[in-house]
DNA sequence: GACTTGGAGGTACC
DNA sequence: ACTGGTACCTCCAAGTC
């Protein structure tokens, strides 16, 4: 028996003898490399009919023990069945708890479950990893203490590089030891885009105090680049570094997509065994949208993908791109460099090409170092291995929370949906959402904003909405909710997705104020981890493919949230304010002759009358807004406004400038007309500053950057019924034997043409950014820069093409 | 051929 | 297919006169 403290990382099973063992690796208080070798016995539940008698449920549970199923590889039996008091979606109900030899087996168990007494299935759609993390509650990225047996060369260890093996017999929670994962980052450069089908160049490496770019294209007297005869001998060299680095995480940017694939598909190629694992496996594949690389023992993370789902909609960057993700997280660019074909490159480029490719590892890595708080804490708050977290969805992530946490409630998890019902989910018809308010369009003075926390949580948790609680008929003492006619009901007795996500929301505001008392990473990541999960519940209520799936629940959620804003908005009214606009879970309002602190006292009066957890705060006080009409109609325009605070922070809404297919030029401009309107309260030195705009754009000095339009391919070229500027543009593209991927950002300009006449339409005058050919200035007057700020000047009643026009008739210069 | 209108398409807000 | 609905705006496609 040997005793150590241990910290799991990385987790996958494997069978032996017909039945599964986790495999879990990680590392010890020493810094050493540590497998574990775990059981624990798989199970599905049948839940039982109300009222089935004790002598029933003997036999049932008779029947059921001599059900098994045999293959060619192994025997799966029912082991064992014991009778269990369990919660199951609102209702306490009796459930045989089914113990079976195979946990791959407990679909084709589930179906053999074909009896009367049985209501419902479940947990039979379970990972082995999820089971054993809830059984075991060995939770990723947290520190224990594990007793056992020492392994040398018995089951699963085999060929296994570390420093120790146990066969675990005892886990106990030991408080959090430091620990500092090792991080790797790798980039790889080729001349080919497609998969495979061109060499390697060049492979960059980057960790702590090691930075290397490995090549056997071209060899420079750069001492960070090392060169090889050929690529095979790159790759070796490659695959060495990898094992003597022992890096606890692989990361790259676009490595699921890209990089490790390429890596491998050449490495087949060439006859190279791509043995990253640290049981020498190669990379696998995990089939899904995107493939994701999983390399066993090394957690590979694909940081592109963890940023998008997890961070994206914090960022300003328009694309995810690494050069824009790393300026605006780290202030640091990728190199500039003009990529072209290396058969055609000269000595000094391929200097420069190996820094470049030195640089997208380094950045790459600073990222993760960035990231690592938030890597380390959402395993342990979502309960499923960093691979995975990496990986999710945003629904996957509140489902595995969910998951990970039913039994507290003793609840029996919920089956994934079927093929037909998500088919079934999905062909429903849209329910009534958000409220917005109609504003009127002019520049307002002194508004302030109230807001309510966490708005659909917190209406969820006060009404208690969930499939748990969902009544089919109306019952003594339960909520109606009038959803535009049709009446739904829920009960009032709180179900276990309410109080869980009362949990969620009591933990983000203790972690919020930990933060404001000790902003570090680790209070950041901990305090948005929660923010992100209390966010996306009521999305989740509404989503296809969620096991707590419920309309009704989505729909009465938003319908009472409609309720609750247009009521503070009545009392907002009431109190004597004029109220100019709300969306969703906002209220922006003009202060009038009313003070802050009578503003405040009043946002208290109005929390002490509201229900459950429901919360209004104030976002702030405003000096001024804007507010602009729509295009078509008189009307204002919702979902667009500017807002300046009294210390000159602007809060910019829905505007061009803040769109990224308008071009820069007009998104410059704009924002220039809006900081100075807003600065200043008038439109006078904003229209100089169009006049400036006009005036460069008529002389043509406007930079060809500034007048690109970037839009994005959102699904294959074939696929377009409209054949819009973007479509022609990555037409183009094609042709001139450019990569097209859906997903990518196509630009183009909008070129001057012989004949106006003849080319009417604005995508036959697109050309790509590296095309020769002038802006045409008449479409970026007309349809970038006039309507860019058209509808601003036109709050002060001035209309900018007649005072173009005008302008132009008196030969004023600059118009 | 000029003009209108609906909808495809993309992106933002919350 | 991988959280929800609401809204704006451009440009094409197809219809009317």
């Amino acid at each position: 028996m040997i005793e150590i403290k241990f910290i799991p990382i990385d987790y996958d099973y494997f069978d032996f003898e017909g039945r599964n063992y986790a495999r879990i690796i990680g590392r010890d208080d020493k810094g050493k490399r540590i497998c574990i070798i775990d059981s624990v016995q798989p199970f599905l539940y049948a839940i039982l009919k109300p009222g089935v008698n004790e002598k029933k449920i003997k036999e049932l549970q008779e029947k059921i023990g001599k059900l098994s199923i045999k293959l060619p590889s192994r025997t799966t039996k029912v082991e064992k069945t014991l009778l269990e008091d369990k919660n199951f979606l609102g209702k306490q109900v009796k459930a045989i708890k089914i113990f079976i030899t195979n946990y791959k087996d407990a679909h084709p168990i589930a179906d053999l479950l074909d009896y009367e007494e049985i209501e419902a299935r479940r947990e039979y759609d379970l990972s082995f990893i999820t089971k054993y993390i809830i059984e075991r509650k060995l939770i990723p990225l947290s520190w224990y203490k594990i007793s056992g047996e020492l392994l040398t060369q018995e089951l699963g260890i085999q060929n296994l590089d570390v420093d120790l093996a146990i066969k675990v017999e005892k886990i106990e929670k030991i408080p959090d030891l430091p620990f500092k994962p090792k991080i790797l980052a790798f980039d790889i450069e080729a001349d080919e885009f497609e998969i495979g089908k061109g060499e390697i160049l060049m492979i960059s490496l980057c960790s702590d105090n090691f930075k290397k770019v490995l090549t056997w294209k071209h060899c420079t007297k750069q001492d960070f680049v090392e060169c090889f005869k050929n690529e095979e001998e790159m790759l070796e060299k490659f695959l060495d570094y990898v094992k003597k680095i022992s890096p606890d995480i692989l990361v790259g940017y676009f490595s699921d997509g890209f990089d490790l694939p390429y890596l491998r598909a050449r490495a087949e190629k060439l006859g190279i065994k791509l043995a990253l694992g640290l049981d020498n496996s190669q990379p696998t594949f995990a089939r899904g949208r995107i493939p994701s690389g999983k390399i066993f023992g090394i957690i590979h993370i694909d940081l592109f993908r963890f940023i998008e789902t997890v961070y994206s909609q914090y960022l300003q960057s328009e694309t995810l791109g690494l050069n824009e993700v790393a300026l605006e997280l780290l202030g640091e660019s990728k190199k500039e460099f003009d990529h072209k074909h290396s058969s055609k490159m000269e000595k000094e480029e391929w200097k420069e090409y190996f820094e470049y490719n030195l640089q997208d590892s380094l950045l790459t890595w600073k990222l993760a170092e960035k990231f690592l708080p938030d890597m380390l804490e959402f395993p342990q708050i979502i309960q499923e291995p960093l691979f995975d977290i990496t990986r999710d969805s945003m629904s996957q992530l509140v489902e595995s929370y969910i998951i990970h946490h039913l039994q507290e409630y003793n609840e029996v998890a919920e089956k994934r949906p079927l093929h037909d019902e998500i088919g079934e989910r999905m062909g429903r018809e849209k329910y009534t959402g958000a409220f917005v308010f109609q504003p009127q369009a002019a520049l307002y003075e002194n508004l302030a904003i109230f807001d309510f926390t966490s708005m659909y949580s917190s209406v969820i948790v006060t009404y208690n909405l969930s499939k748990t609680t969902f009544l089919e008929k109306k019952e003594p003492g339960s909520l109606e909710v009038d959803l535009e006619g049709e009446k739904v009901y829920f009960s009032k007795k709180p179900g276990f997705f309410p109080l869980l996500l009362k949990g969620i929301i009591e933990l983000r505001k203790k972690y919020k104020q930990e933060l404001k008392e000790n902003p570090n990473p680790i209070t950041k990541a901990r305090s948005n981890a929660f923010k992100l999960i209390a966010n996306a519940a009521y999305g989740y209520q509404g989503f296809f493919g969620a096991r707590y799936y419920c309309v009704e629940a989505a729909a009465s959620t938003a319908a009472l949230a409609r309720k609750s804003i247009l009521d503070i908005i009545e009392k907002i009214k009431k109190q004597g304010y004029n109220v100019i606009y709300s969306d969703t879970d906002s209220i922006a309002f003009l202060l009038g002759n009313k003070t802050k602190t009578q503003t405040l006292d009043f946002l208290k009066k109005l929390n002490s009358q509201l229900p459950g957890i429901m919360e209004l705060e104030l976002e702030d006080f405003f000096k001024r807004g804007l507010w602009v009409t729509k295009r078509t109609g008189e009307f204002g325009a919702k979902k667009k406004y500017a807002l300046i605070t009294e210390q000159g922070k602007v809060k910019i809404r829905g505007f061009e400038t803040v769109r990224r297919d308008w071009c820069q030029l007009a998104r410059d401009l704009q924002n220039q007309v809006l900081q100075k309107i807003l600065g200043e309260g008038n439109e006078k030195q904003a229209l100089l500053i169009l006049k400036k705009t006009i005036k460069d754009l008529k002389d043509r000095t406007i930079n060809k950057e500034d007048i690109l339009i970037r839009t994005q391919l959102k699904k294959l070229l074939s696929e377009y019924k409209a054949i819009t500027p973007h479509v022609i543009a990555a037409q183009k593209m094609k042709e001139l034997g450019m990569p097209i991927d859906i997903g990518m950002l196509v630009s183009f300009f909008i070129a001057e043409v012989r004949s106006e006449k003849e080319k009417k339409l604005v995508r036959e005058k697109v050309k790509l950014p590296e095309e020769k050919g002038e802006y045409n200035i008449d479409y970026y007057l007309n349809h970038q820069i006039l309507p860019a700020v058209e509808n601003i000047f036109e709050v002060f009643n001035v209309n900018i093409k007649e005072l173009i026009s005008g302008i132009k008739q008196k030969k004023l210069d600059g118009f």
